[in-house]
DNA sequence: CTGGCGATTGAATGCGAATGCCGGCTCGCC
DNA sequence: GGCGAGCCGGCATTCGCATTCAATCGCCAG
């Protein structure tokens, strides 16, 4: 029926510690405790053990390790709709940092943020330490997760009821920023490419710059919805144009893709000069946002604190679960780029 | 019943199948059996095994049950240098495709293809089944790794020696259309921005298209060193109009955002109308080459069959270890865009 | 009515390492 | 030289689950 798969090439298990223990004469206890940080071991035991261990080709086994200590130095990271360039810098900042205090990074990813019931099982069951999401999850999710006494830093979402730890960037004042540098300069005709709707992020980048908006007595925007992407850039200004039946002064994209994007088709497809017959702002700070092509004005996410905030935060609280749930805001840096008419 | 919910963070025991057992007045091997798939176990059992289950919130310890079958469910993703565009999408469809298959995906990046000494040791302590990478290994690493048992699959790197198996894209193939392509449309004076020198994806591109140019008799290539990153395409066109003294009729980068850099260089420092004056080709097919201010001339990798045939392969070799390495190359997709002055 | 076969179930074992406990040994100090 | 205090290393147990083996049960054919 089955095919039995485990026979290794060499037909050989791997070492243990027994074997080691055997190879060196010494019981399987002090080859545990030759391979475990503080513990006592004599220096003479230290080097036969060594020795042996790798004679035999020993390495612990941290599945073994995890299942006996209670603790499986592995954290989950949960990232969503990855074409956002902005995750893969958080992915590298995440699992480096991470490394250096000797846990490994079990990543998930989701097509749309919906889709984490799918996956928090899957983190559940293999026993992650702690988790980093770049998802929502939703109260009873987080609920389920504390009940597992597991840690969660939620990466650019808010702490919902004090549930979770969570880092974020101050989007509300970076979308204050950029709409009021707008508005200075003398922009008043504004639209808005909002992101998916099920993203939170998007929903308070587009609110903030309405509320904004509202406040400086500019009425009558335009928000058509886009989905982070570079074509819905494209589209979405389009779809401005065809319904306002004109150029807008101002579009608020709400991240940087789509802000590239809407400025590839004012240029190319309406012959609108950015910055000179339309200004285009973003939100991230990603890679092609400094592309000499599009010199986007945007906020730039503070990746490596928030990161770093992030990875504090949740080794605090593997190290001691009953620390109470933190939130840590980053403001972001302005970047008054080439994409936008300002004064400044 | 009152929740505790406090009393778990206290270290509180998650449920185990014997908790569940009791609770439902069954043996422990019976609650096993109900949560493995293909188990014997009546309807009857199942039912009352689900619900016991439910009640006391138990979930199969995944270390646990890698411990006792010999498999962790967990392959073992490496990715250097990951500020390459093109990984994001890679990680996206491995960990997808992984999972469809109950597979999870541990990370590791690197920001040097020679660090990974430093994680192969870890990937070996977690047991996990399987590795990709899109680092080079050397053959003493490959040979470690084959004699753990562990199938690999390498990304984009060829076997040496038929190590391991390997999915790869025909870079060689995709220069040398570039190339002929360029010349063809009557370019002769060439220049290249080679990626770092221990990438071996760079040095496989550069030379296979020095070697077409030699072959089609073009001479007086100028080589200049980059880092795969956008400044380094910008100030590779600055040394090589210095170098030079003059423009060259084509710039071969090899890869797209170098390439994107190149051509901002010369739109925006030298005044070079990209292509009427100045021919630019990269090589990946990443997002922003698709941008309307680039619309690169590049090969586009086949992701999406290349990491399906990654997965394939591997978990064939998962389940049966002693299947031989295998390789197999994808041809890239051809995208001539406006960047390049081609005849097609 | 009985033997036998297949389907279930329970008891027991083991995966590989960490750790509490304890005995033995070394060493310091009087 | 004697005694107490550490230090060290070994023994035995444990983590949570899969799996083997044996026992039991139901059911059908003879």
């Amino acid at each position: 029926m089955e095919k039995k798969a485990s026979q290794h090439k060499r037909g050989q298990r791997r070492a243990t510690s027994y074997d080691v223990a055997q190879v060196a004469g010494v019981s399987q206890s002090a080859v545990s405790r030759v391979f475990k940080a503080g513990a006592s071991a004599s220096a003479e035991m230290r080097k036969r053990v060594r020795a042996a261990a790798k004679q035999v080709g020993y390495r612990p086994n941290a599945i073994a390790r995890g299942l006996i200590t209670q603790r499986s130095n592995m954290v989950a990271v949960v990232i969503s709709r990855m074409t956002n360039l902005y995750y893969p810098e958080l992915l590298v900042q995440l699992t480096q940092k991470f490394s250096r205090h000797g846990i490994r990074v079990l990543l998930f990813t989701l097509e749309h943020e919906s889709e984490i019931d799918l996956v928090l099982e899957q983190m559940l069951q293999y026993q992650v330490d702690g988790i980093v999401t770049a998802a929502m999850l939703r109260p009873e999710q987080l609920a389920l997760i504390d009940e597992a006494g597991i840690p969660v830093a939620l990466y650019n979402r808010r702490s919902q009821d004090g549930l979770a730890s969570a880092v974020r960037c101050d989007q509300e004042e970076g979308e204050r920023w950029l709409v009021a540098q707008l508005v200075e300069a003398g922009h008043r005709r504004f639209a808005i490419i909002s992101g998916p709707e099920d993203s939170t992020v998007s929903v308070e980048r587009t609110a903030s710059a309405m509320q904004k908006l509202a406040e400086l007595g500019i009425e009558n925007i335009h928000v058509v919805g886009g989905d982070y992407s570079y074509e819905s850039g494209r589209s979405g200004l389009a779809a401005i144009v065809e319904q306002l039946g004109q150029s807008p002064d101002a579009v608020i994209a709400a991240n940087d893709v789509m802000a590239i994007g809407c400025i590839d088709a004012a240029r190319q497809e309406f012959g609108l000069p950015v910055p000179e017959a339309l200004s285009v702002v973003g939100f991230d700070g990603v890679g092609p946002a400094r592309y000499a092509a599009y010199n986007l004005t945007t906020v730039q996410q503070p990746v490596e604190r928030m990161t770093q905030a992030a990875v504090a935060m949740l080794l605090e609280r593997i190290e001691d679960p009953l620390l109470p749930p933190e939130e840590r805001i980053f403001a972001g840096a302005k970047v008054a780029g080439g994409s936008a008419r300002l004064l400044i």
